[in-house]
DNA sequence: AGCGATGTTCGCCG
DNA sequence: TCGGCGAACATCGC
């Protein structure tokens, strides 16, 4: 499921929960979602530390550790993060949880062993050198800069919003979402598109994405004049009332 | 039983 | 060089 709004519900569940509890010790029973370590090695560098802040970009959850380094989450198709109180049973495929010392614990969940945990010595290096795209959520990150980021791109509307070295956060289900809403064609090339596709664009990308993480991110609360809640099976168009129609695009 | 899925990556090809 | 496409990854659920 996990896009930035997702995501962003993921970050917020490890601030209200996990912030400053001595970590006693971890379960890794998946090694194959560790990047670049194993369980032990993990286990190594996160016993008796505290994890005490965390920050987002795109899909990706950035999980600060009291010695300054970081662990990055990324979730993949499946993933979730599920905080636990002292006796609760670690959920169905939990591939890392993370025990503190008061009985707290802290799940990721993860059907489809797709995402990753990576462990990071230097955050802004591996930022630098990732090639990710900002976030559309920062608010440094303005309509100027996103028009700089596209115009000079020639790839298609959906695949280009969905390169997460463009922007950061957008999968398929909010891309959906974003361009129905704006109206762009998702196969319209880039440089078909006008001035005011652009400005639809950026500005129902923040609505949207803004929206759905007050939401919390639930497809079933969204507003019923949104694409999502409608695009499965033969239900029909919000907008018109005609049935919705799929299309290829961006491989999806 | 088969195929698609809210993701990422890699190799191939125009 | 850029970008589209399909496959692969692992596993569930319709």
């Amino acid at each position: 499921m996990p896009e930035l709004p997702e995501v962003a519900r993921f970050q917020q569940a490890l601030e209200g929960s996990s912030l400053r509890r001595s970590i006693a010790r971890i379960h890794a029973p998946a090694p194959e979602i560790l990047a670049d370590t194993s369980p032990i090695g993990l286990g190594r560098r996160l016993a008796g530390r505290r994890f005490s802040g965390t920050i987002r970009r795109g899909k990706n959850l950035f999980v600060e550790t009291d010695d300054g380094r970081h662990l990055r989450f990324h979730f993949g198709m499946t993933g979730a993060l599920r905080p636990l109180g002292p006796r609760d049973p670690p959920p169905e495929y939990t591939r890392l949880l993370v025990e503190f010392d008061d009985g707290h614990q802290l799940a990721l969940t993860m059907p489809r062993k797709l995402g990753a945990v990576e462990p990071l010595d230097n955050l802004e290096a591996y930022l630098a050198e990732a090639g990710l795209g900002p976030d559309p959520l920062d608010p440094t990150f303005g309509y100027a800069d996103f028009l700089t980021r596209l115009q000079d791109l020639r790839g298609m509307i959906r695949s280009t919003l969905m390169n997460q070295e463009v922007i950061a956060g957008l999968g398929s289900l909010y891309t959906d979402e974003i361009l129905f809403q704006a109206r762009v064609y998702p196969r319209k090339p880039i440089p078909n598109l006008k001035q005011p596709a652009f400005g639809r664009l950026f500005h129902t990308m923040r609505r949207v994405l803004q929206t759905a993480i007050g939401r919390r991110a639930q497809p079933d609360r969204f507003p019923d004049h949104w694409l999502a809640p409608h695009r499965n099976q033969e239900m029909s168009c919000p907008r018109c009332g005609r049935p919705i129609e799929r299309i290829k695009a961006a491989g999806r």
